[in-house]
DNA sequence: CAGTAACGCGTATGTCATACGCAGTAGAGG
DNA sequence: CCTCTACTGCGTATGACATACGCGTTACTG
């Protein structure tokens, strides 16, 4: 009395079995109404009209015009629904790059595409993170980045790291951009009004005394320039890179 | 009719402006049997022993033995919980190191210091980033970077960017941390398990037709050493300060 | 000593994920 | 052609959860 059939022995759930394209319609039953593509695109499209709070089992169902438990024959759970939301909203990485383009180019050009995703997709922050991508497009992202780097040399562990690490920065910094998303909608105000607002607030709570190299900060007027959106994304990136570049000039040098 | 005496002017919540050390006690009626104080700690000390899943205020409440209500005459919200929690969490930066550190240590030190606070409680990766740090603590730690900082010259606004670049790779980086701590808790495993399962997956998953560099990855064996669980911090550390240093240089140079 | 503000808390509301089981359906085997 | 059975959709129920509201009580102020 198994179960599920496992058709691919991964030990996944179902939904995400689906979403490699393994695990073929069984032949019996009545021909289903729904289809966990639907379900995810369905749950996708609430997520970015109306937030990923929005997002609840009852409240898909209903936009399908469907019960709540039914959808619960297609995905285990809604933390699989998650995954897929996630998975189909990354989507397919980008061509690749012209052949012969560095891979300082081609890694920024990775991370600036997989930036424009998450602003596209706001939401795809607040998912809360269960663990290592393990849907094809997660790992075909992943592929591209490492693809990107080939032309560094660096062995394979270390092309993984720089992966990892630059895909980190991306994240974080489309999370504060999310953040300050957000506040903005909240308060009906502009990106400057808000930094403008915590710069006040923070000059209003924090001693100088007690704290005089942020209070510098908050008096050089670096916090409430009319900033360029962008400013902080292109910062941290060429650090990021002149810091690979060191290590791939060591390597090779 | 006020609401709320509004004891700092700063349209903070209430429970937040305790934490600034603002509003005294009022001169009116009972004695308060609770304080904002106890319920962080009874808040903390939950997420730490059971997660900050167990972490409710009706669970708060039974844990200090008062009923649920009772706790929003001290906080406002949850979402103000989850604020000061993290705030006592974090707690005061180190003491600054002595007069001469170079920045780059100084730089350091300061990451290593807030990862040792991540990794002393998990949970404080889970908790919702909601935004800027408005909390003693958070702007001491801030404060503490700008400091470690003053010696490469940079302007406000470079020094500003470099804090939040190495702040959000610590936090991203203790978050992986904690997924694969929490990949540990559930399945009983070693964290050399838990990787060498997920590269098995992937291997079983990832056709290498479609991902070549990925498979030429997971050949490659880097995955599944038995890896120096510091390996992914400090490599990365070394590429952002790596990457800072190129700034400095030529910006004083 | 009266007035009043702040206290603790009981009750109620609405939302959520999800376990369980039933009845109807459609293809497979006889 | 007919029955068997796996699979469908879904109604109902459970137990958590955050939090609005209002009541009785307390202890300081004038």
């Amino acid at each position: 009395m198994r179960p599920v059939a496992d058709a691919g022995g991964t030990g996944l759930p179902p939904g995400l079995e689906a979403a490699w394209g393994l695990r073929e319609r069984p032949a019996k039953g009545p021909r289903p109404g729904l289809s966990v593509h639907r379900i995810v695109d369905a749950a996708v499209a609430l997520a970015a009209s109306e937030g990923l709070a929005a997002v609840s089992m009852g409240r898909v169902a209903k936009e399908l015009g469907v019960s709540t438990m039914s959808l619960y024959r297609y995905v285990g759970a809604k933390d699989e629904l998650y995954v897929l939301m996630q998975d189909a909203a990354i989507g397919a990485p980008p061509d690749p790059p012209p052949p012969g383009t560095g891979w300082r180019e081609g890694l920024a050009r990775w991370a600036r595409a997989q930036r424009a995703v998450f602003q596209r997709h706001l939401w795809l922050l607040r998912i809360p993170v269960s663990g290592p991508p393990a849907t094809p497009n997660s790992v075909a992202w992943w592929e591209a980045g490492m693809e990107a780097l080939a032309p560094t040399g660096l062995d394979e562990g270390a092309k993984i790291s720089v992966v990892l690490l630059v895909g980190g920065f991306v994240r974080n910094e489309a999370g504060l951009t999310a953040d300050l998303a957000a506040a903005m909608k909240a308060t009906g105000e502009t990106p400057e009004q808000v930094m403008a607002r915590y710069g006040r607030t923070l000059r209003l709570l924090a001693d100088p005394q007690r704290y005089p190299a942020v209070a510098r900060a908050l008096e050089s007027g670096a916090m409430d320039g009319p900033d360029d959106p962008d400013h902080e994304f292109r910062f941290g990136l060429e650090r990021l890179l002149d810091g690979v570049q060191v290590l791939v000039e060591r390597t090779d040098g």
